[in-house]
RNA sequence: GGCGGCAUAGCCAAGCGGUAAGGCAGAGGACUGCAAAUCCUUUACCCCCAGUUCAAAUCUGGGUGCCGCCUCCA
């Protein structure tokens, strides 16, 4: 089985730290709303690769966070008058109605970052100590110079970066590349009490923290839409293997994006649905079979024609299941024919090209090629039975 | 500006060195009382220009166009 990996750009045979065991670590939502159809693109997609690596014999396990405590959830609690914690908490149960519905399994664990800070800041603790980190008033920063491959997962270098700094930089930062561990808590924002003040921490040290946590110092795949690869998985990096001197994670994959009129879709741009609305016109297997209809890493144009479409290639598919549930029950005789053994041969076949298919760095989109091959195979072969039946 | 990705039929989408899977839509035909479903037939100068090769959609160089990341984002 080949995977491509981010780290590398290129395709790599999958080798697990342990033989027919995988653990996978998928970045979750921050839970401020309701997620949207473009966030449910590497559900689908990572559910689908870790069924699929069950299917292959895999003892998977499956870990997904729940970001908690973050700037967005503060500002939305904010505007609704709602406790920050409680607001995220009602959006995770939000969420697991859109995901359950969705039929996305439940991860084996779904960690959340305001049940860790102890595990964070006893991780920071540890990056200061060795030199990875500096404490500025409350605030505890990230020393990016200090890790010398800082920029390998995202291909950039730290030169470059503080040449094309685009932000405006915080005059307490050594370098403006330097990124927040722990952020000092100003009035009404949620708060733990820290070797360094009141505070929270940063959106990245709680996924490094809980993944190492659950999955060991080094996890075989971790996933997440390809917006993650800078900052966010950069910094997992950063804060992992300065930690630990081991290779945090072993393949990283990345979803593409959902666009719509070849623009991404995103809260900020305001042109997204609603996972729910979307679930309210179409099943779920529908929108399932649309979202893995393209492979993983391309591009995912969305427009309304585009689930009608999926509805009615998918119902193609189970029109083959149905003619042969009805065939089966109707068939009067038990044998077997030549006919029926040369199909079963091509069936056969064409399931290993599926397999092939799905191997091949997850390749949904020419597997369910194949699905259609063998419908196609069965329904030739069933119109010429039912004709010599009704004879 | 830096880094990366993509350009294949009306639409969507595989293929990644040996002359184009599959789906949707369309056309013609078969079957059926009508319909649905299904079956048969049919629909591609692979963005442009050079180059490498016996052979390129597939590799190299140069264009053009679109997109993403560099700030929160799946």
């Amino acid at each position: 089985m080949r995977v491509y990996n981010t780290l590398s750009g290129r395709k790599e045979e999958l080798v697990t730290l342990e033989p027919h065991r995988v653990k996978i670590y998928a970045c979750g939502p921050t839970t401020y709303n309701y997620i949207h159809l473009g966030n449910a693109r590497p559900l689908v997609v990572f559910d689908t690769l870790r069924r699929y690596l069950t299917y292959r014999g895999y003892d998977v396990t499956y870990v997904q966070n729940f970001t908690d405590v973050d700037d967005k959830i503060i500002n939305r609690s904010r505007e609704e008058g709602e406790e920050a914690l409680k607001l995220a908490e009602r959006y995770i149960d939000e969420y697991f109605e859109d995901a359950d519905t969705l039929n996305i399994l439940r991860a084996d664990i779904h960690p959340r970052a305001s049940q860790h800070i102890e595990d964070i800041i006893k991780t920071i603790e540890k990056l200061i100590d060795k030199g990875f980190a500096y404490e500025v008033d409350g605030d505890v920063f990230y020393r990016v110079k200090a890790f010398k491959e800082y920029g390998k997962l995202s291909g950039r270098s730290v030169e470059d970066m503080l040449s094309g700094a685009r932000v405006e930089v915080d005059e307490r930062k050594e370098e403006a590349v330097d990124f927040a561990l722990w952020k000092a808590a100003k009035p009404g924002e949620p708060f733990w009490d820290s070797p360094w003040g009141q505070g929270r921490p940063g959106w990245h040290i709680e996924c490094s923290v809980m993944a190492t946590k659950y999955l060991g110092d080094t996890i075989d795949i971790h996933g997440g839409g390809s917006d993650l690869i800078f900052p966010h998985h950069e910094n997992e990096i950063a804060q992992a293997e300065a930690l630990t001197d081991k290779p945090f994670v072993r393949y990283w994959m990345h979803n593409g994006f959902l666009t719509i009129n070849s623009e991404k879709m995103s809260k900020s741009l305001g042109n997204f649905f609603l996972l729910r609305e979307v679930l309210d016109k179409f099943p779920a297997d529908v929108v399932r079979f649309y979202l893995i209809a393209t492979h993983y890493r391309s591009p995912l144009d969305f427009d309304d024609g585009k689930l009608e479409e999926a509805r009615k290639a998918l119902g193609r598919l189970k029109t083959t299941l149905m003619l042969v549930d009805e065939f089966q029950q109707n068939s009067v005789s038990a044998d077997t024919d030549l006919k029926e053994i040369e199909l079963l041969d091509k069936v056969n076949e064409l399931r290993q090209e599926f397999i092939a298919a799905m191997n091949d760095d997850f390749n949904t989109a020419r597997a369910i090629g194949h699905l259609f091959e063998i419908s196609h195979l069965i329904n030739s072969y069933l119109a010429t039975a039912f004709q010599i039946n009704a004879l």
